[in-house]
DNA sequence: CATTACCTGCAA
DNA sequence: TTGCAGGTAATG
């Protein structure tokens, strides 16, 4: 589920939901895992009759800022979702956790895969978190010029780059695809090749992308929900993702599925021309010498203006 | 860099 | 039955 815009809805709905609400005792838990750095004994204490006085977020990162000075840090992983509810449903199989507040309401944490955590943080731990991630993407500080320095000193793709936590924060499998199809860019384009011009498309590409999807409630496949337990509404607009064999919005070609970074991924081939490699252009150069079109038979032009 | 592990459920 | 899924950490 959650990339960047999934936790950041859930952290609007949960900062109006939860402003000053206390929490009161762990009213189920099951798949202790989930308690990453603690264990029920020591939630308990960090929580029970601890108010709730922000809700921030931080990458993927949800965060519950309690007046006692804790924090709770919650990471949703793929399947997670986290929601207030005032009338718990008496069965529910993936409920992980569930911490009761003073209202008669209910924070539930549901998790099929049980790959989320939930971490007790400190000011020390909090630091920690902070210098692990790269920049936030909708943050101020991150212009194409800061783009440009995180970028020219890696070789790898650009899928993997944007896809690493420690270079920037939050974009995941889908906003990565969206971006790079909406800059016109190749997931395995070398990160450092990337002309300035490119590098202002990229930068303008993953804040529309995020803003949009942010305004949308977020994208729910299957699992994700927002903080008031609702749908998202963000996949009904993509462009490449999941829409492999069906016409690139832009130019009509046939949308591919592909692997890279170890990840699904999908690309307009027409609009997102593929990187060169040497092996390649020596196969071409010597098979094809005097062919000057391409073997795919596609646009070359790597850039037009505007 | 790639592979594996962590988990469950669903569709092919 | 197999492969795949929004993420990330730990291994070669």
């Amino acid at each position: 589920m959650p990339e960047l815009p999934e936790v950041e809805t859930v952290r609007r709905d949960l900062a109006t939901h939860l402003h000053q609400s206390r929490f009161i005792h762990i009213e189920h838990l099951d798949w202790p895992r989930l308690l990453e750095n603690t264990t029920a004994e020591g939630l308990f204490t960090a929580i029970a009759g601890s108010t709730i006085v922000r809700v921030g977020r931080r990458a993927k990162w949800l965060l519950m800022f309690l007046n006692t000075g804790v924090c709770l840090a919650w990471h949703l992983r793929m399947s997670g979702s986290l929601f207030v509810t005032s009338d718990l449903q008496p069965s529910d199989p993936h409920r992980r956790l569930i911490l009761s507040l003073n209202d008669d309401r209910y924070l539930v944490f549901r998790d099929v895969r049980k790959f989320g955590r939930l971490r007790v943080l400190n000011e020390d731990g909090l630091k920690a978190l902070e210098s692990a991630h790269g920049p936030e993407p909708l943050s101020p500080e991150f212009t194409a010029d800061q783009l440009a320095t995180i970028l020219r000193p890696r070789s790898t793709g650009l899928k993997s780059v944007l896809l690493n936590q420690h270079c920037i924060a939050g974009l995941g499998n889908i906003y990565v695809d969206e971006a790079l199809w909406h800059a016109r860019l190749h997931p395995r384009t070398p990160a450092c090749s990337l002309e300035a011009d490119a590098i202002g498309r990229l930068h303008l590409a993953i804040q529309t992308v995020l803003r949009s999807a942010i305004e949308r409630q977020g994208s729910t496949l299957r699992d994700y929900r927002t903080g008031t337990g609702q749908q998202g509404n963000n996949q009904h607009y993509f462009n490449v993702y999941g829409r492999q064999n069906k016409p690139c919005p832009r130019c009509q070609a046939t949308v591919v599925r592909d692997v890279v970074a170890q990840r699904g991924t999908h690309l307009c081939p027409r609009c997102q021309v593929a990187p060169v490699t040497e092996k390649k252009r020596a196969s071409v150069a010597g098979l094809k010498k005097d062919h000057p079109a391409d073997a795919r038979g596609g646009r070359r032009v790597p850039e037009r203006g505007g």
